[in-house]
DNA sequence: CTTTTCATGGTACAGCTGTACTATGAAAAA
DNA sequence: TTTTTCATAGTACAGCTGTACCATGAAAAG
């Protein structure tokens, strides 16, 4: 046998640099010759190592997914013992929102990869869908799991909850990436949402819904 | 002059004809060729209506937005008077739902615009932020003159419950263009969280979070 | 009737894209 | 040392895309 490469290190440095391009230029202008280019190699070595389009395409979204789930565990594992319900939707909230350049990255590539399989059949929709339905669930259960403690009015249904909470935080993200929305405004709206459900109203927090 | 035709007229046509094959295949398949197949005329038809591609997909995206307009205006105008604010969020939640086809293939093209003009500024992102803003404050005012007539609490932020309501209307609708949600499912939780913000929860009123 | 105007059609062309093919050199195995 | 294996590079090619150009015919204007 010749040299040794670790095929998935170059599969994963060929993926990245898509996802770059990606949100650079919009994901409909990435080409082979374009992710070569950004990732410093030959045109040959990425046919050589996703052989198709297609299948580039596939592997940098199975990525984006990967990695998006290991900082989401990331960040919930790094949360001060014991975790209150509260201080994990907060987490979530800042997971969920492209503030910051990276994050604002990602989610603009998942986006266009979420509008592409809403007409590609061939393009898994099962990342839009199971990923979105895996986290409902997750945070549905830390819900039940509030109430039982008392920190969450028993009458509301965790399961509405959780699907309310990730389809705002979904909706605020994307207006946010579109320009109608600030990261800050973003915030401040699903901050004082999170107040409502928890019944911050009559605890006079000073939350404030302005920035920070 | 020679034979008098009604540009105006041929120009919606065949903007009317990338909707439809960008509904179909997705908006990155579209081609001057594939359209004007579509719209059963000469790719130099195309051409001498709209010039440029750019010119075309602007102008289709325009249209696209004056259409959900004028829809938007003629299911108001046609609401029962006196119109009540829950009749009107009630219409509002069925208009902004991709519920059946053309309502799903509006919301796909119109998506999909969206994430292009994430990335093409030239591609003007105008119509995702003044179309929502104005959109917004509609809704806003509708609620703070519901707080005149006692129809809802007056604690609660009619710019924000406005922003909410839009912002889950728009996550619900993606969710369930990318299959994760049946429009019946968010149909019922935008109807349960109407009835949070307008305060049903004692009435016992038994709309029922079920198909319908 | 002539002439002009313009809607419509056909075709050509340069550029880019995905993919296939061939070559080379280095390192591991014999 | 010889042979094999494979990472990497270069190149070719057919297809499609946007755009420019030319042709034609009919209807309005003179």
């Amino acid at each position: 046998m010749p040299k040794r490469v670790d095929h998935a290190q170059r599969r994963a440095h060929i993926a990245d640099a898509l996802a770059r391009v990606a949100a650079r230029e919009g994901l409909h202008t990435v080409t082979l010759r374009g992710v070569a280019a950004e990732a410093g190699v030959s045109l040959n070595l990425v046919q050589h190592y996703f052989g198709t389009k297609a299948e580039l395409m596939h592997a940098a979204l199975l990525r984006l997914e990967r990695l998006s789930h290991e900082r989401w565990s990331a960040r919930l594992a790094q949360l001060p013992r014991p975790v209150t319900p509260r201080a994990l939707f907060e987490a979530f909230l800042a997971e969920a929102l492209p503030t910051d350049g990276p994050s604002r990255d990602f989610h603009l590539v998942w986006t266009a990869y979420a509008t592409l399989a809403m007409t590609d059949p061939e393009l898994a929709a099962q990342p839009f869908v199971e990923g979105p339905d895996r986290l409902e669930r997750q945070l549905a259960e830390v819900l039940r799991r509030a109430q039982r403690d008392g920190a969450l009015d028993p009458r509301r249904d965790p399961a509405a909850e959780a699907a309310r909470l990730l389809t705002l935080s979904h909706g605020l993200g994307t207006s946010v990436l579109v320009g109608q929305r600030s990261p800050d405004a973003a915030h401040a709206l699903l901050h004082a949402h999170l107040d409502e459900v928890f019944g911050a109203d009559e605890t006079g927090g000073a939350h404030g819904a302005s920035s920070e």
